[in-house]
DNA sequence: GATCCGCTGTCGGCCTACTTTCAGGTTTTT
DNA sequence: AAAAACCTGAAAGTAGGCCGACAGCGGATC
């Protein structure tokens, strides 16, 4: 039974035809401690799933010999309940997949962003771990995000933040309080492939900070020519 | 396995056909303890992974014959798993982005500083060595320095540092009970190439005596004619 | 299918902190 | 006492970070 916060690892399979995301994929991953394995074909995917065991699968739907549902479809009738995340393109197969996705799967397009994939992958584990499954809230001082309903409060007070701010926020919270430079911030939270090398982790920095530090002491630190963390202040 | 802190020394090979700049790199790293090996094309590369089987590459971008994203590529489809840091140059501002997402674990713009490569290496090795990592702290006396959250303390103290005087103190404390002499340190802790051949490193050096050193007893202390040392102060 | 509106990212200017140079002072060695 | 090595204040020079203003995009609304 995959079980996040269990103590054995969890083991992850990626399955993708082109090696730099399935890769990509699987060093995110065992960053955060897991086992991954990857697969780039629809057969060695069926393989590796036999003799690896994973707890979680990534599947791309656009395999160069069986396609994604086929590979679905054989896996599921080896008798496994392994959970899938599914991997699309944009104006793909969306419709399809949603029906797949009732038993607790999920899918995300391409290209997408590594903390999201990696957020989605725990929520699946979370949910496949049975009934009355645990609550995530990340906390940092008198901040709180609730990953379920996505609610983030700055003590009582509950603050409206942005799609990019939630991401760039969640992810500064899951590592606090390790200091993040603006390129790792940029890697994780933005979709793979974002040319822009720019400013925005700054300006986004920058629009969090007015929405969670006007009032009480400032959590979001700058570290002068490394990067933010996320944090109590020093005393 | 790679693993850092493990007994048997850990294998690099070092990817740059600019021969000067993998050299340095292996010197650098051999005198860490490590096994290392250069390599000063694509094929070599290919060639030298296969024969030595490192557990950690660093590898340029800019190659004469296969780039270096062909050659983790190839690296990847023959099957081995190896962390990759790549060197990109400083202009190659897309390649900053591409050099994560493209499945590498780290990256440098070129001109670097040595030590802070080797400071990522060892954080891709101890990170690909498992889940819950462990963290990494200096110490040399009451002095400690946390290499993921960047906090430095003299005892309870918390110690404000600029990036110069951090990976100097860093070089020390690493080094520590060794003196080191200014060209060392130098040589370490600045970008390779660095003109100034100047009075910066007694600079540092006394700035950080000031932050650390103005309670308890002097930690940085001079070797007169030679250099500096980190270490609790003798009787 | 036109308009509106919120979100994201770019640009550029300002400001501050940091780095280095310079120069003169102090300590140590011979 | 002279020479060498080291220390450090002040100031110039530079880089990093912040954020206001605005443009483009896309989704929602009518």
């Amino acid at each position: 039974m995959p079980q996040y916060g269990r103590v054995e690892k969890v083991r992850l399979l990626v399955v993708d035809d082109d090696p730099p995301i399935a890769d990509l994929v699987a060093t995110v991953a065992r960053y955060e401690g897991w086992d991954a394995v990857t697969a780039y074909s629809g057969e060695e995917a069926l393989r590796r799933a036999g003799e690896f065991r994973p707890d979680i699968v990534v599947l791309d739907l656009m395999l160069p010999d069986v396609d994604g549902f086929g590979v679905l479809d054989r896996l599921r009738r080896s008798g496994t309940m392994v959970p899938v995340v599914f991997l699309t393109a944009r104006d793909g197969v969306a419709d399809r997949v949603a029906g797949l996705t009732r038993g607790g799967d999920d899918y995300l397009v391409k290209p997408f962003a590594v903390e999201e994939l990696m957020a989605r992958l725990r929520t699946v584990l979370r949910r496949s771990a049975g009934p009355g499954f645990q609550r995530s809230v990340l906390r940092v001082a008198d901040l709180t995000m609730d990953e379920d309903t996505r609610e983030v409060r700055r003590g009582e007070r509950l603050l409206s933040l942005t799609p990019t701010e939630y991401e760039v926020l969640r992810y500064l919270m899951r590592r606090s309080p390790t200091v993040l430079t603006k390129a790792q911030i940029l890697d994780h939270v933005w979709e793979y492939g974002f040319g822009g090398r720019s400013n925005v982790v700054e300006l986004v920095v920058s629009r969090l900070r007015r929405k969670l530090d006007d009032t009480g002491a400032p959590l979001i630190q700058t570290v002068r020519g490394f990067g933010y963390v996320i944090r109590q202040a020093a005393e």
